[in-house]
RNA sequence: GGACGGGUGGCCGAGCGGCUAAUGGCAGCAGACUGUAAAUCUGCCGCCCCUUGCGGGCUACGGAGGUUCGAAUCCUCCCCCGUCCA
């Protein structure tokens, strides 16, 4: 590849790269550079917001990069008092290690193992002295790191903001200075602290490293941004049923998003897809089936791919069991007087409900159904051996 | 340390002595529709008990007391947050 080729590579999906003449300068006068992401150690599983994120590291690893898989873990140590959730207790190291792991049978899904260092923060953030601390903030202003978007926002709004959290700023751009990156990756939402990065690193006699973005990947409801806790995510590890019947649940415009930012096609390729299914020529499910076999492909395989587009094809579109259905003994108390089983009972018992009462309103709001037959009353008599329970699109057995 | 403002259900945000399990919005759940969706429409949206009835009970408006037949609403103290002053 040509100097040019390679950047137009990295470039690809990319919100904004800082700056371009320094990546095409640094790639030819240092060649082989060391790429920084940092990761949070609290919320080990990776969804594919995230995998925007790996397969631009995984670029610069095809183009013989060396990455950096950076956990925050520093954070996790002290259990960071954000906002209102004062609560949030410290990690062991046992856990912070096991979320490592974690993490590796995750991003080593996309990643080189060979090209990949794992990091922890607090290997040099922990042993910091009092004095070294008060050094490093030194070098930079509260004015300056009350430039960052939300920190101003708040502090016009007067909600609060922690001394610590002005801290962590800074603290990453340490961790640049610690690793000696070349080429550090985020989030638009990071652009701010990336950005402080390189001045303290130009503070500390090195090069500054050249940011880059990348727009951050909206959740399945097409809305806010993907996130474990919004609960609008399709995680890394999923199984591949699971993970294609979410891909086909996105809005058709969300659709040409996926396509752009987690697979090989170009942008011209999206594009043409796009216009293809307006001018009708192509069915959008038919465009989003392809989307999800790829993205299942990705992460699992071409066989998981297949399989998981012929379970979506039996169970939603033609209404019939899952494969995988979850069968489970005749939990205890759920039986009335009359030796009927009490559903109401049942259904937080098998997971369909999450209380009684919500499995009360579930029953009176028909949405249950049990052996093919729709629920309007409390209990069930069977004499059946099993019972297949229905409540939306979650599926249980139950044997008697 | 002082003055002022504020803490309501997952979130936002009304209520400011009874008719309030607490308006409304968002989110969520279920149903209809469909191309799987989206959009739209409908219902639900604290917990428990009784095979269920416009049934009964319990818990809930930062915390603890108090006033009152009755408090999210009034009083006292405490905790927390913010703004300004020092």
């Amino acid at each position: 590849m040509t100097l040019d080729e390679q950047i137009a590579y990295l470039k690809k999906g990319l919100a904004e790269i800082i700056r371009e003449e320094d990546l095409r300068e640094r790639l030819q006068s240092r060649g082989k550079l060391r790429v920084k992401a940092g990761f949070d150690p609290t919320a080990p599983d990776l969804h594919l917001g995230h995998a925007v994120l790996l397969r631009k590291m995984k670029h610069f690893q095809d183009l013989g990069h060396t990455v950096i898989f950076l956990i925050g873990d520093m954070t996790g140590l002290i259990g960071d008092p954000t906002g209102r959730n004062l609560t949030r207790p410290p990690m062991t190291r046992e856990e912070l290690d096991r979320n490592a792991e974690t993490y590796k049978a995750q991003v080593f899904k996309i990643l080189d193992p060979d090209k990949t260092e794992i990091r922890f923060n607090s290997q040099w953030l922990a042993p910091m002295r009092f004095e070294e601390l008060v050094r490093l903030c030194s070098r930079y202003t509260v004015a300056r790191l009350l430039e960052r978007d939300d920190f101003s926002k708040r502090y016009k709004e007067g909600t609060p903001i922690s001394v610590h959290e002005l801290l962590y700023p800074l603290a990453q751009a340490y961790d640049s200075v610690m690793l000696q990156c070349d080429v550090e990756m985020g989030g638009t939402d990071q652009k701010f602290n990336l950005l402080v990065g390189r001045e303290i690193q130009r503070d500390f006699g090195q090069m500054p490293q050249i940011v880059a973005t990348f727009p951050l990947l909206e959740g399945i409801d097409g809305v806010e941004k993907m996130a474990k806790s919004k609960g609008n995510y399709i995680g890394i590890a999923e199984p591949p049923h699971v993970m294609f019947r979410k891909v086909m649940q996105i809005s058709d415009e969300l659709m040409y998003r996926y396509y752009e930012m987690l697979t090989d096609l170009s942008l011209a390729e999206a594009g043409q897809l796009r216009a293809r299914v307006a001018e009708g020529r192509l069915h959008p499910m038919e465009a989003k089936i392809d989307l999800g076999r790829r993205i299942v492909t990705d992460f699992h395989s071409a066989t998981a791919a297949a399989a998981a587009v012929e379970e979506f094809n039996r169970v939603v579109r033609q209404g019939e069991i899952p494969a995988d259905i979850v069968t489970l003994a005749l939990p205890e108390g759920v039986r009335g007087a009359a030796g009927h089983i009490r559903v109401d009972k049942l259904l937080p018992k098998i997971g369909l409900a999450d209380s009684v009462t919500d499995a009360t309103r579930k029953i009176k709001a028909g949405a249950v159904e049990i052996n093919g037959q729709r629920l309007h009353e409390l209990a069930w008599a069977s004499a059946d051996s099993k019972l297949l329970v229905q409540v939306g699109r979650n599926w249980r057995q139950v044997t008697l």
